[in-house]
RNA sequence: GGGAGCAUAGCUCAGCUGGGAGAGCAUCUGCCUUACAAGCAGAGGGUCACAGGUUCGAGCCCUGUUGUUCCCACCA
């Protein structure tokens, strides 16, 4: 029953009807089924705003590849989708879209400003999901969350007030960085340092008692405006007896303390700086060792404050010019140099961040982080590569307190409420009606939220139910592999591991596999600014889903950045279509729609050699997948099914299948479909959709493919000295081809082939190949032939003759044997070297010397056959 | 200042525990051979950055050097 394919796989036609029918199987569904092994992942939550991007199709590609090869594998296997509500980038859409319709966050309100932000939540948050699903997910889409669902804001609310409760949560007035565009506290974690190139200006603060100056240098002039001290290095003997004087701070006139700090470098700038505890995380320290006062001068969208008239309402740069002016005025300027050094930015908008001093909550990390960086010591968790250990341990090991509260709207709202009568604050798993203290009922919920990470944080058990015992939690948790890239280690591996072993008592997952960032093809970071991002949804348009995953998963090692190139793309294309063409061969050549069942009686020499290499394929692929080495696994599949299947094996089929013998056709046929299936399943995590597509129309017992049984090496289709008896084969009819080619000559002239050799028995089993694959009108094989006129070919096994009088040109090929020989002898020489090398012999392992001593034998024997072809060569001439 | 990665064919990259260097693309030569020209059969192309060391043996392990990318860090 021939079937027609068309000729080129058209992966439009057949994805979405194939992710369909997943679907419709209920296939990604995870029934908690007793008795089975689970294996779960959750996905890390792309945020409501963004767009799938060629970071996410790596990293759900991979996931993806786990998820099915586990599923194949017959775990009870669940990966858990959903999306992050991303307090500030989602917020900053509103506000931005607000804008356009001239509108305020203040003239909307809080009620309002939600209503508008989950009205965009509807529209578009549902967008990457199915993004996600073009690329061929197996989500268990019953089970999408979101981290401003309800399940998840419970979680959270759950931890934040047990955290509260253990004292590891805490209200304080600390400098934290703080965004003056997105008018929010944001994490360290949150920023980004970048060189910028500024100025470093000198100053001279003059003595109070008109006995001179102090210079120094800033790079934040109009910071001086809240400067309280100036500082020396206490072993600094320049300055040792200013300490303790008093400076007339320039154009405040406010008189300010000389101190002495270690945190003072000597040998930087003139040794001497200004302190300015409320713009600057050092200076702040420094002001509390020194109990100095703490003068806050810019307004929270980095305007100077009323307190200085002078410059009031003066965006941070103006004012800096303004200040460095008045400065130059009043003839404490000294100089301006030209100064590069570093400054924070917001790691979302780009903008400087300015460090202020402000009333915040904090998590208390250092209890936390120490477990975290126990069980990972200990093995409980590890990562993939083993490397980025040292990222997650240093992070951890020099942790500061987390801000985790935002000015923000869109979030879950700290659950902290304020008490106008006694001052006390109320925390709260449920919303608080009463002071908890002195039961007033006049008290405000604190109006700020949480940092989207805090929920991130909860997501590996959130997800599941907790902090209900369901049935979900208790099956699921802890879940076993994490996929993300190295940049988000300490935005949400690190957290996630703390919380969940706080939270849980568990570690969140066993394996972190980490991986790197998708680069254009010059290696520059995929950016919107830089407009050379590419669109992973127009490459699956192009040239199928398939080929980016198979493009994806290839070619990179765990951890490394990858080049996004298109000729990439374009081979897994090509190869989809090999795999394509393969099936149509397999499918016209079908008879019926039986599964033939495998005789080992009836095999020929090829059916017991692909079978072997086909086992070693199935127990490599399956053990590079064990290891997470998905881009060695998939380099196997790509070489197996083009050159061992497709080049060589099929070729060598179609003799049979054309025969006319019906019983070495069916053993043809069984052994097509036996390999080549496996083969599908075995590419299916990788290449979802064509697999299925194909395996639907081969013959097949069950409903598909993604649910069918991950194969098992067959110990009983092991076939070592065949394998090799074939391989004698294959290398005389590359040598035949190779030396034809060099000579020119068309496949259409066919040329008897003389083999002369010990294995007379393999060559006579070879005979049908040789024809067919090296043009051979006829095979002979012996002991020796007339060498008069014909080309001779050495092979390991086999001394070839090619009776081709008329095409030989004799002094030319005299000139190629000779060439040959002296390789052969170069060879010899390599070996015997080795082998009486004393050390080698003593050291060596013995199977390592047995196998020199092996391939010295092959190269004398070959040095014997060409001295003869060159003598009987040089008589003809 | 600290840490990490990378340096292998013209290009992009593999190379798992050390046993005479691989793929894809590109180039060149033949082929429309009844699955596939998105293909088939061949070919050329590499002092594996450099210098030492360990070893019988090093692309792989150790030390240093150079180049490059990234992360972290309070040098005002």
């Amino acid at each position: 029953m021939a079937r027609e394919l068309a000729k080129q796989y058209d992966p439009k036609e057949v994805e979405d009807r194939i992710y369909k029918s997943w679907l419709d199987g209920k296939y990604f569904h995870a029934k908690c089924e007793e008795g089975k092994p689970t294996y779960t992942i959750v996905i890390p939550p792309p945020n409501i705003t963004g767009q799938l991007h060629m970071g996410h199709a790596l990293d759900n590609t991979l996931q993806d590849i786990l998820i099915r090869f586990k599923r194949m594998q017959g775990y009870d296997t669940l990966w858990v989708p959903g999306t992050d509500h991303a307090s500030i980038a989602t917020e900053a859409k509103i506000v931005e879209k607000m804008r356009a319709e001239g509108l305020t966050k203040e003239q909307v309100g809080r009620e309002g400003f939600l209503e508008r932000a989950w009205d965009w939540k509807r529209q578009y948050g549902g967008r990457i999901i199915e993004q996600l699903k073009k690329l061929g997910s197996s989500c268990d889409w019953d089970r999408e969350r979101f981290t401003l669902d309800e399940g998840c804001s419970r979680a959270v609310r759950e931890v934040f007030v047990n955290l509260y409760e253990k004292g590891l949560i805490y209200r304080g007035e600390r400098i934290i960085n703080w965004c003056p565009h997105c008018m929010t506290s944001i994490s360290d974690a949150e920023v980004e340092y970048e060189e910028q190139a500024g100025h470093f200006w000198h100053l001279r603060y003059p003595f109070a008692d008109g006995s001179g100056y102090l210079e120094l240098a800033t790079t934040r002039p109009e910071t001086l405006l809240g400067d309280t001290a100036v500082a020396v290095n206490p072993n600094d003997e320049r300055y040792a007896g200013f300490v303790g004087k008093t400076l007339i701070l320039p154009l405040v006139h406010r008189e300010i303390p000389v101190i002495a700090d270690d945190y003072v470098e000597m040998d930087f700038g003139t040794g001497v700086v200004k302190i300015t505890p409320a713009h600057d995380p050092n200076d702040f320290e420094v002001g509390l060792r020194h109990g100095l006062p703490v003068i806050n001068v810019l307004t929270d969208d980095a305007k100077i404050t009323d307190d200085y008239p002078a410059y009031a309402g003066m965006d941070r740069y103006e004012a800096r010019k303004a200040v460095v002016a008045d400065l130059e005025k009043e003839g404490v300027l000294v100089k301006t140099e030209e100064h590069v050094h570093n400054v924070g930015t917001c790691y979302r908008c780009g903008t400087t961040v300015e460090p202020r001093v402000s009333k915040q909550w904090f998590v208390k990390m250092k209890p936390l982080a120490e477990p975290a960086v126990e069980a990972v010591k200990n093995g409980e968790t590890k990562f993939v590569p083993q490397r980025f250990e040292k990222i997650y341990f240093h992070w951890l090991e020099n942790i500061r307190d987390w801000c985790i509260s935002r000015q923000l709207w869109w979030g879950h709202r700290i659950p902290a409420w304020y008490c106008a009568d006694c001052g006390e604050i109320t925390v709260s798993r449920k919303d608080a009606e009463v002071c908890a203290h002195c039961g007033s009922k006049n008290i405000t919920q604190d109006p700020d939220t949480l940092d989207t990470w805090f929920s991130s944080a909860l997501w590996p058990f959130s997800t599941l139910g907790w902090p209900d015992e369901t049935e979900d939690f208790k099956h699921y948790y802890p879940t076993n592999t994490l996929v993300t890239g190295y940049d988000i280690i300490p935005f949400w591996v690190m957290r996630m591991m703390f919380s969940g072993i706080e939270q849980t008592g568990q570690v969140p997952f066993d394996t972190v596999l980490i991986h790197g960032l998708v680069r254009d093809s010059q290696g520059r970071k995929m950016s919107k600014s830089l407009g050379n991002g590419v669109d992973p949804l127009e490459i699956i348009d192009k040239y199928g889903a398939d080929a980016l995953r198979f493009s994806l998963a290839t070619g990179n090692s765990p951890g490394n950045d990858m080049r996004f190139i298109d000729s990439r793309v374009e081979a897994s294309r090509n190869f989809a279509n090999k795999i394509w063409n393969a099936a149509r061969f397999i499918l016209m050549n079908l008879e019926s729609d039986e599964i033939l069942p495998l005789n080992a009686a009836d095999f020929a020499l090829e059916d017991k050699w692909i079978l072997s290499k086909y086992g070693k394929l199935v127990a490599e692929v399956t053990d590079n997948l064990e290891k997470y080495e998905l881009g060695m696994a998939v380099q196997k599949l790509y070489d197996f099914i083009w050159d061992v299947f497709c080049d060589w094996y099929i070729e060598i089929c179609k003799s049979r299948l054309n025969g006319g013998d019906k019983k070495a056709a069916d053993t043809a046929r069984s052994v097509l479909i036996y390999v080549f299936t496996g083969t599908l399943k075995l590419l299916h995590p990788f290449m979802p959709f064509i697999t299925e597509e194909i395996w639907q129309s081969l013959p097949h017992s069950g409903e598909a493919l993604m649910v069918s049984e991950w194969p098992e090496p067959d110990n009983a289709f092991r076939y070592e000295s065949k394998e090799s008896d074939f391989e004698k084969i294959m290398a005389v009819i590359k040598a035949v081809r190779n030396r034809r080619a060099e000579m020119n000559v068309p496949p259409s002239k066919k040329a008897r082939v003389q083999i002369a050799t010990q294995f007379k028995d393999v060559f006579k089993e070879g005979t049908a190949y040789i024809c067919r694959l090296a043009y051979a009108s006829a095979v002979e094989t012996g002991d020796g032939f007339d060498s008069a006129g014909a080309v001779r070919i050495i092979t390991d096994a086999a001394d070839v003759y090619m009776p081709m009088k008329e095409l030989v040109d004799l002094s030319a090929e005299l000139e190629r044997l000779k060439k040959e020989l002296k390789k052969a002898e170069g060879d010899r020489e390599f070996f015997e070297k080795k082998l009486s090398n004393e050390g080698f012999v003593k050291k060596a392992p013995a199977a390592v010397v047995e196998q020199q001593r092996e391939q010295l034998a092959r190269v004398l024997e070959k040095i014997k056959l060409l001295e003869n072809s060159i003598r009987e060569t040089e008589q003809s001439l």
